[in-house]
This record gives C-alpha cells, structure tokens and sequence, in this order.
DNA sequence: CGTCTGACAATGA
DNA sequence: GTCATTGCCAGAC
C-alpha cells in the first residue's frame, strides 16, 4: 500500500457519522491536492467488508458518483445515517455535510 | 515513452 | 437549477 492510499484511509476514519466528504476535499485533507480522480479509483479497490465509511465520499456537487448495484449499496447506507437521496443521486438534506 | 481512462472539480453559458 | 467544456494526474496498456 502506497503513502497516498495510507492517507486516504486515515483521514476517511475522521469522516463523522451522518456527514459527507467530497473527493476533492479528502483528497485535499490527505495532503495530495488535485487528486480527486485518484481518490475514487482507490476506493474502488475496497473489499466489500471494509470498515472504512467510504460510502461518506460524494461529488462536489453533493451527488452519488457510482452506478448500478453500487449506487444502491451507497444510497442506502447513507440513508442509514439519516440523509435523503434523490433517485439521481443528489443528496438533498444539506445541512449536515462537509463541502469546501 | 505516448495515449487513454476515470467512484472528479471548476467554470461558464 | 442543469449541461458542456476544460483541467487534472496516477495507473494501465
């Protein structure tokens, strides 16, 4: 595992619960600026028994990124936690989430 | 080494 | 508010 990988997981564990994190933004907070891109395919690579929040990552637009089953698999765990998600994936209840 | 790809982001119409 | 365009950069080929 890599320094950037290493990074990611770190700061993904200090992403409360009930909140969001945009890839650009985790990206940012784990020192490697402009990696957004990067971000994603890391968590791609997540078993699916991880204990890391990586369903807490989401655009900057506050929407899902993933598709099909994995779009299902991430919207119902944020709904989990108390977050609406609109069946394009927008994430409408605001207030609770970490952006910028 | 050149190109392409992607769970993205910022900007402008 | 929604697209479309452009910039981005590590990996995969």
């Amino acid at each position: 595992m890599n320094e950037f990988t290493q990074s990611i997981y770190l700061n993904l564990t200090q992403v409360p619960f009930g909140r969001i994190i945009s890839y650009g933004q985790l990206a940012k907070l784990a020192g490697y600026p402009n990696h957004s891109r990067h971000v994603g395919k890391t968590l791609s690579r997540l078993p699916e028994d991880t204990s890391l929040p990586w369903f807490r990552v989401v655009s900057s637009q506050g929407k899902i990124s993933l598709s099909g089953d994995n779009f299902i698999r991430q919207r119902k765990a944020l709904e989990k936690e108390g977050l609406t998600i609109r069946d394009d994936g927008k994430i409408l209840n605001f207030k609770q989430v970490i952006m910028q």
